[in-house]
DNA sequence: CCTTAGCACTCTCACGGGGAGAGTGCTAGG
DNA sequence: CCTAGCACTCTCCCCGTGAGAGTGCTAAGG
């Protein structure tokens, strides 16, 4: 365990670096935060700092930078979180209120609100339920031959198919042939599904009912990802060489970002913080992570996270994560029917 | 009118310099491509070349690199097309008829393969009609109160928004509800929506005709876009310091590609390219983008164009665009019922 | 024993000069 | 009209240098 002044020394020198960015002297440490106590003794502190693995040296005489444990000591005891205000909660509902309702569209205002908010990166995972389920199917005329397949399913979303279908039918019989498949494919899973299929007579209806339970199982595949706030996070000095930006661009994709937050959707309640090289994907090990889940429709599980450079406002960002993962939950959230 | 040899030496500057992306010397275009006369001659032409406006200078001393009216005059009178060839066209096949079958994957697939294509950006524009009208709306049970208006619209688009619905009505009394709103707006435009909505006998149906009309709306508002290649275009020379890539990122989103692709989205069969200052929007100066126009459904139209640097292979890249265009008019283009 | 002043030392970064190289424009001759 | 030759220009890279920042260490003082 460090020392009270050890652990005030750290705290100062990660809320100067994520202030600029820069290594920090034992100068500005003691010019800017009224300590009385000389540079000198500060340095010795650093240098013990150093030895304990918080804080790192760039090369000899530069000042300190903090290191993934200097920032997880400074999350986990010293930092002091900055609450949402008043002002800024109503703000933030405000534009969800405005909003016209739709799952999607919530979805990427809560990233681009959280983005804004925080200064980086936000991605939105669409709400998922493990075994999701088939809620109501339609299908419409498209044309002689040819029907869309509407499937809503149980974790809030829609999807859909064009399927051909007996050309003979208009769209009153296609919506006799729906209400018999609701009949009996209502709230079923993809498995379920199959496993009815061949229960129907109608050679039509058999091959409409895998075509849905193919539906549903896409509804569990990979989840869609609501992307905001690059632009702003790639302004930060971490990335002001075209080589490390290009590097974020091409992380900050769906491919990336899924496996990125696959180890996180933990089930806490409230925010997680990864740091560094806390993440599994290399790519990741100098970027931070904060992820919040919360609840959708149907018992549906999403996630809400924040990305940036391991010199993170995390003070900041946490709470705003909380907040608009809680927001989000009070949104959606309907518990398993 | 240029001469025959002034015409044959612009072309080669420019294949040479789309190649290189270094200003091209006198010396180079003689040693590359065999020409029969000496430098100096090529000099002498390249000056005039300049005099005329095809190229420039960037300082006494370093090659000639093509103006836009350069590119232009090579797009138009010199450049030739590299046709896509049978292997190109049977992999890119293969790939949509592979994937499912939904409107949203096959956009995304076209901006993906278009993208792989040409190594630039890809933006494809969802199918929209100028005045789109209500193929069918359904409504889904969701928990005693609340309910999903499913509305599919008759561009393909299917949107969809939770609704207060009558404690009391399950799901069969809403599917009732539905059939009754259905008969009388099935085909309807937005305005006509709300004309006919006063003349329901019932309260909540007179509400639930207007969210209709609301989601009818939406489906006339900005069209969604799908956009892939960022990363590869990033890559090219043109972005290799920081500030020009963040100026890149800045506007490679949705809402600036909106109106970079507004004045292009013009009624042409075939293919439209806009070369650098062609283009309205000040950030597209040093840009150009390839356009078309294909079909969706219900006579809806739909883009999907090509953004890169003015430095583009437009003998590549045009029949590309062109080629997917047509693929998509083919699989989703059905004629205005 | 902790703290502090002083000082030598190290490493970066910005600046500037110089030289090589590339390519042009021009002139004069075939 | 074409071409060889040449002077001239401009960039780019390399490198050395000096200023500046900040440390580590030592020795002295409370």
């Amino acid at each position: 365990m460090l020392t009270q002044r050890r652990a005030d020394i750290l705290n100062l020198v990660v809320d100067e670096y994520i202030g600029t960015a820069t290594p920090v002297s034992s100068r500005a440490l003691v010019d800017h935060h009224g300590l009385d106590v000389s540079p000198a003794t500060v340095r010795n502190e650093l240098a013990a700092l150093e030895r304990d693995g918080y804080v790192t040296h760039p090369y000899t005489s530069a000042g300190r930078v903090p290191s993934d444990s200097g920032y997880r000591f400074y999350v986990e005891e010293l930092m002091d979180e900055l609450p949402v205000g008043e002002g800024e909660r109503r703000t933030i509902e405000h534009q969800f209120y405005q909003a016209a309702s739709g799952l999607e569209e919530w979805l990427r205002l809560a990233a681009a609100i959280l983005a804004a908010a925080v200064g980086n990166v936000a991605v939105v995972a669409r709400p998922r339920r493990p075994e999701p389920r088939l809620r109501h199917a339609q299908l419409v005329h498209l044309r002689p031959g040819a029907a869309l397949l509407v499937a809503v399913i149980d974790d809030g979303g829609v999807q859909q198919r064009i399927i051909p279908a007996p050309e003979s039918e208009d769209q009153a019989a296609l919506s006799v042939r729906a209400a018999r498949l609701n009949e009996r494919l209502e709230m079923a899973a993809a498995g379920r599904i199959r496993e009815a299929a061949p229960g129907f007579a109608d050679g039509d209806d058999r091959r409409i009912a895998l075509d849905a339970a193919e539906l549903v199982e896409d509804a569990g595949g990979a989840p869609e990802l609501f992307v905001e706030g690059v632009r702003s996070a790639l302004e930060q000095p971490e990335f002001s060489t075209a080589e490390r930006m290009l590097d974020a661009v091409q992380h900050l994709q769906d491919y990336h970002l899924r496996r990125a937050l696959q180890p996180a959707g933990g089930p806490d309640r409230g925010a997680r913080v990864l740091i560094g090289e806390e993440n599994e994907q290399a790519w990741l090990h100098d970027w931070a992570l904060v992820v919040s889940a919360f609840g959708g429709p149907g018992g549906a599980v999403g996630s809400i996270s924040v990305l940036g450079p391991t010199r993170m406002r995390y003070g900041h960002t946490i709470p705003r994560v909380r907040y608009v993962a809680g927001l989000m939950t009070g949104l959606l959230h309907e518990p398993e029917a």
